[in-house]
DNA sequence: ATGGTAGGTCCCCTA
């Protein structure tokens, strides 16, 4: 069976219940994970999502910050979370699926404006998270996984506008590039975005801040979807859909899709 | 070098 797969920053649930919905009628992902519900999770809109065919959710949410979820069209059950630097934060999920799936849904933390942990504590948070990260797969390899989310790094140097003048702006620094890639090794995690698509510019995220985004075009691919080499082997089907950042009312992130067969 | 936009909450935080 193929089951596809979409990861999406949707930054508030319920503001944008609206294009979420859209994006279920026209792409009808198996699994929607969302990072940035910013909502409680017994206030997050599912009936809408229901009436679509998607009946099952597996979430974590706090009140104004953070927040991830799974929406299913397929059996899913609740796998639980792990609490990154034991704050209590909502940025992990898993599930699990009918036939031994795991899917873990990840919200790095944005890391501040300053790339130095001496100076900015967010920095440091955003690089002991993925030091963790990295602990917990080196603790035991996982096997038949999926790992998407908003990582909030763009380690390439195509998953950024311009390499040179994002080597000092946070995501795309040195240091986060080594953290991150240290947990995609610890855990033998096969990017599939990059196995579909490995030439070219990639982006998945345009600032809010531009005049007109899509003609300044500086974008950063910050949300990705990994596996274990045991699904990658049967993974295909990435794409961004690039066309949702000029929706109405839209996230500062669009979904990236990818197909597995299970 | 700077400020630009967006969302949620309770007047300031985060991205």
């Amino acid at each position: 069976m193929t089951v596809t797969i979409c990861t999406w920053n949707i930054n508030s649930v319920r503001l944008r219940e609206p294009i979420v919905l859209d994006l279920l009628r026209q792409e009808a992902p198996d699994i929607l994970c969302l990072q940035e519900t910013k909502s409680p999770v017994d206030k997050i809109p599912v009936e809408g999502f229901a009436a679509l065919g998607y009946t099952h959710m597996v979430a974590r949410g706090q009140k104004g910050y953070n927040g991830v979820a799974i929406l299913s069209r397929l059996p899913i059950e609740d796998a639980g979370q792990i609490d990154f630097c034991n704050k209590g934060d909502a940025r992990h999920v898993a599930a699990r699926m009918a036939d031994g799936t795991l899917i873990h849904n990840l919200y790095i933390p944005a890391g501040g404006d300053e790339p130095d942990r001496e100076v900015n504590e967010k920095f440091g948070h955003k690089l002991d998270f993925l030091t963790e990260l990295r602990d917990r797969f080196r603790e035991g390899r996982p096997q038949r996984a999926i790992l998407v989310g908003d990582l909030n790094i763009a380690p390439r140097e195509d998953d950024v506008w311009s390499h040179k003048q994002l080597l000092k702006v946070v995501s795309h620094t040195p240091i986060e590039v080594e953290h991150l890639g240290n947990a995609q090794e610890a855990g033998g995690w096969v990017d599939v975005t990059r196995q579909d698509i490995p030439e070219g510019q990639l982006y998945s995220w345009w600032s809010y801040r531009a005049k007109d985004w899509d003609a300044a075009d500086r974008g950063r691919r910050l949300d990705h979807v990994w596996a274990t080499p045991d699904l990658a082997s049967g993974a295909g089907g990435s794409r961004i859909l690039r066309a949702a950042r000029g929706w109405e009312k839209p996230s500062d992130h669009v979904p990236v899709f990818a197909s597995f067969t299970l």
